[in-house]
Parts: structure tokens; C-alpha cells; sequence
DNA sequence: GATCCACAGGAAGAAGGGGTCG
DNA sequence: CGACCCCTTCTTCCTGTGGATC
């Protein structure tokens, strides 16, 4: 029995393994990967390293701020321009440390200070734990460890915006102004932000200190994807398993949602893996259709899953109507069948102008497609119908300890609920 | 043209959570 | 710690409305 089933296991893998083969390096599309060039980015990477260039002559360079859309290759260009500075640094023999941190992670003043003191800890001795000292004495160990000899400090915060939104600008402040109490060492911050409006929120002092010179990430157009994919391409996948068409239509597909290059890749990448899965011996077009909706699909899945419950009953709602076919529906019906879900769940039902704005939110995220129409005589509504096949809810209910009971409910004619 | 349906969607405010300040 | 404010969610009450039908 076992020995059956391992030559089983075993040729299983087998098939696999000997079929042909997709990917060569696909470390090489995921979006932590820095590629050995940037195409399109020459004008960016020109002025980063201009901005801070005078480093290497011992001088202190300006506070720099890069912002631009997601996928535009902003964090991807810093650590470009700040790896190639490292290596360039030590030939000069003068000392630089690049410090990047990701402020989605570390998203408060305490953690910022000690991810910076901690990044010497091996020079220092000084380790500050990641909770439980007041943010002061971080501060205080943060000049001293600085400023042990002399040295440049450059530091990358990612997704500032985020930073600033859960904590404010004041860690910006101390940093920008840091320089003024060190005697040995030299500060300097690379802002990075993908929201503009971000800048509408800090203390003009601290936007005039970080934004000494500014960088924009512009998004890439079709033929700038085309190159970025094509040149990734080569190391990602072996030679002749491309078909033609395909890199441009990722590039296409991508541009058309405002240029982001992490989407290009993302397509790429899964469209290699739905071949490789179908045992493709190339992947073509149609494997780049499957991908983008299946990447549509997943994204869409995330969506429903943090839905608020009473969203998600009524989002059931017309799931049932769609599978009576009764689509289109008007607010009304929905609403019924709606309050018969709360009852049957034991939940008290929102009130109908509630569910009207959440029919909208719904309507908004791209889940059901919601229009103002007037009947006439027969009064003014909106058109519902669903975006998403009743199905892929039904499968995400599943998982749900509140909601699963509902996927056994099914609806006769006269719209009343049938619970079986 | 008047009527009138079945809501849309604005206004105001209650209730509750989260954060801040002294 | 309470007092305070802000924000979100939700209710109540309300006025407004496009166009088929009378």
C-alpha cells in the first residue's frame, strides 16, 4: 500500500520534473530584485547621483525627496544609485552607510530611531530592544552611536507617507535637524512617497529641510514596459519559450493601468507559472489573458474577504438573485432578501438607506455594478448586477465561521429563502 | 401637463472606538 | 486616570426627482 503509493509520489514528481521547462531565474521578476540596468530611469539616476556625489568629496549631500506612482522604479533607482555609491565609497576610502527602512513596517518614531542604532549595533555594542525605552534615550544612543567616528549616513525611508500618517512628522523633524548636533558624522534623508498630497501634511519646516531637491518617478508607457520586460525576460525564462507576443501584451495591459511596472512583471510571471502548470512548451497570449484574470481575481478575492460583515450578507443578497435570475435587481429587492439573510443568521438588519450607501461602496470597489435609473411611473432605483461569478463568493464564505452557514441557503420563485 | 412611484441621497445627530493631552 | 476631540458607522427624517402613465 505505502510502496504503491510512494512509486506513485514518485512519478508524479517525475512528470514533472522532466517536463519542459519554463523559468530559468525567476527570482528575476519578483519586485525585490535589483536588475544590473534601469532602463528609462537614466535621468533620474543622473540626478541622484549628482545630488550626492559630494559625498565622496567629503561633503555633506542635500536631504533628497523621490516621490511618483507604485511601479514607477523609485525604491528599485535608490537602491541602484546608494549600492553603486557604497561600492564607489570605499574605493575613495571614505566611509558611507546606507540605511534603508521600509516605514510600512517600521511605522512609528521609536521603531525608526532604533532599526538606525541597531543597523551599528556590530560596530557599537549598542542593541536597543524593540520595545520598552523611552524615545528619548533612543535618541540620545542614536547621536552618540553616529557619531563614534566620522562617517556619512544616508537614510532611505520607504513609504514615508506611511510614516507620517500613523506618527507624524516630528521623527522627520529630529533627523532633518540631527547634523546640527553631531560633530563627526554626516546625515543625510532620501524621502520615498508614492502619494503627492502626502506633502500637504507635514510642518512646512520639515518640507523645506527634506525636499532640499526633489526626484519624479513619471509612470512608464507601453514601449518603456516593453523594455523593461524584455530585458528581464532574457534572465528570467529560457531562450525560444516566449512566444512573440507575449511581453508586448503584458507591457500593454500594464500601461493601461497608469504604467506600473510591478504590474508587468506580476503578469509576466504568472503567465510563466499557468503555462508551466498546463505544461505548456511555450507561453503565449493566451497564457497572458489567463494571468491577468487570474491576477484580477485574486486581487478581487482580497477585496471581498475584508469586507465588513453586513457588506458581505448583502453582497450575498444579490449572489442569491443572480442565481435565481434576477438580475438586474432595484434596491428594494436586494433589500428584502437582504433582511431575510440577517434573520436567518440572527442579526439585526441595517436600515435601508444604510444599505442603499453600501450598495455603492460595493458599486465602487468594482464587486457589483450599480446605475441610477428612473421607471417612470414605476419610480426611481438603481440597476444592480453582479461583477464576479456567485461561485468565487461562495467559496470565500466558506472559510468564514459567521457567514458559512448562509451558502446552504437557496432561493424559490416567489423569492422566498429555502433553507437546505 | 399633472401625477405619482420607489427610491436617491442630503442633513443632523446618536453611539462607539481611538487617540491625545494635562 | 478622566476629559476631550475626532472619525466612522448607522439611524431618523427629510426633500427631491425622471419619466411612464393617467
Amino acid at each position: 500500500m505505502l510502496q504503491e503509493g510512494q512509486t506513485n509520489l514518485r512519478s508524479l514528481f517525475e512528470k514533472y520534473l522532466h517536463t519542459q521547462r519554463i523559468f530559468k531565474n525567476k527570482d528575476v521578476l519578483r519586485h525585490s530584485y535589483t536588475p544590473r540596468e534601469l532602463p528609462h530611469r537614466r535621468e533620474q539616476i543622473e540626478t541622484l547621483v549628482h545630488i550626492l556625489v559630494p559625498v565622496l568629496r567629503g561633503e555633506t549631500p542635500s536631504n533628497i525627496f523621490v516621490y511618483g506612482k507604485t511601479g514607477t522604479g523609485k525604491t528599485v533607482t535608490v537602491r541602484y544609485v546608494t549600492e553603486d555609491l557604497m561600492r564607489i565609497s570605499q574605493k575613495y576610502d571614505v566611509p558611507v552607510d546606507v540605511i534603508y527602512l521600509n516605514c510600512e513596517i517600521v511605522d512609528t518614531q521609536y521603531r525608526v530611531l532604533a532599526n538606525i542604532v541597531n543597523h551599528f549595533k556590530e560596530e557599537s555594542g549598542i542593541e536597543v530592544p524593540l520595545v520598552g525605552w523611552p524615545t528619548d534615550e533612543v535618541y540620545a544612543k542614536l547621536k552618540k552611536v553616529l557619531d563614534m567616528k566620522e562617517r556619512f549616513v544616508i537614510i532611505v525611508l520607504d513609504e514615508i507617507d506611511k510614516l507620517v500618517k500613523k506618527s507624524g512628522d516630528d521623527i522627520l523633524y529630529s533627523l532633518t535637524r540631527i547634523n546640527t548636533e553631531l560633530k563627526k558624522a554626516k546625515v543625510s534623508i532620501i524621502g520615498i512617497s508614492n502619494d503627492l498630497r502626502f506633502k500637504e501634511y507635514l510642518d512646512p519646516r520639515v518640507l523645506s529641510s527634506l525636499s532640499e531637491e526633489e526626484v519624479v518617478f513619471p509612470p512608464y508607457d507601453a514601449n518603456q514596459l516593453r523594455d523593461i520586460l524584455m530585458q528581464r525576460a532574457q534572465e528570467a525564462f529560457y531562450e525560444g519559450v516566449l512566444d512573440e507576443a507575449v511581453v508586448p501584451l503584458c507591457a500593454a495591459l500594464a500601461a493601461r493601468e497608469h504604467g506600473d511596472a510591478r504590474r508587468a512583471l506580476d503578469l509576466l510571471r504568472v503567465s510563466g507559472e499557468i503555462a508551466e502548470r498546463e505544461m505548456a512548451p511555450k507561453v503565449t497570449e493566451k497564457h497572458v489573458w489567463k494571468a491577468q484574470e487570474k491576477i484580477e481575481q485574486d486581487t478581487m478575492e482580497e477585496v471581498i474577504k475584508t469586507l465588513p460583515l453586513h457588506s458581505k450578507i448583502l453582497l450575498y443578497a444579490i449572489v442569491l438573485l443572480d442565481e435565481n435570475g434576477e438580475l438586474p435587481a432595484n434596491t428594494g429587492d436586494v433589500y428584502s432578501v437582504y433582511k431575510d439573510l440577517c434573520d436567518y443568521l440572527d442579526l439585526e438588519p441595517l436600515t435601508q438607506r444604510r444599505i442603499s450607501d453600501l450598495i455603492n461602496e460595493l458599486d465602487m470597489l468594482g464587486i457589483i455594478n450599480a446605475k441610477v435609473v428612473s421607471k417612470g411611473r414605476y419610480g426611481r432605483t438603481k440597476e444592480i448586477r453582479l461583477n464576479i461569478t456567485p461561485y468565487k463568493v461562495k467559496n470565500i464564505y466558506r472559510f468564514e465561521e459567521t457567514l458559512r452557514p448562509l451558502i446552504s441557503v437557496s432561493m424559490l420563485k416567489q423569492r422566498r429563502l429555502f433553507y437546505g
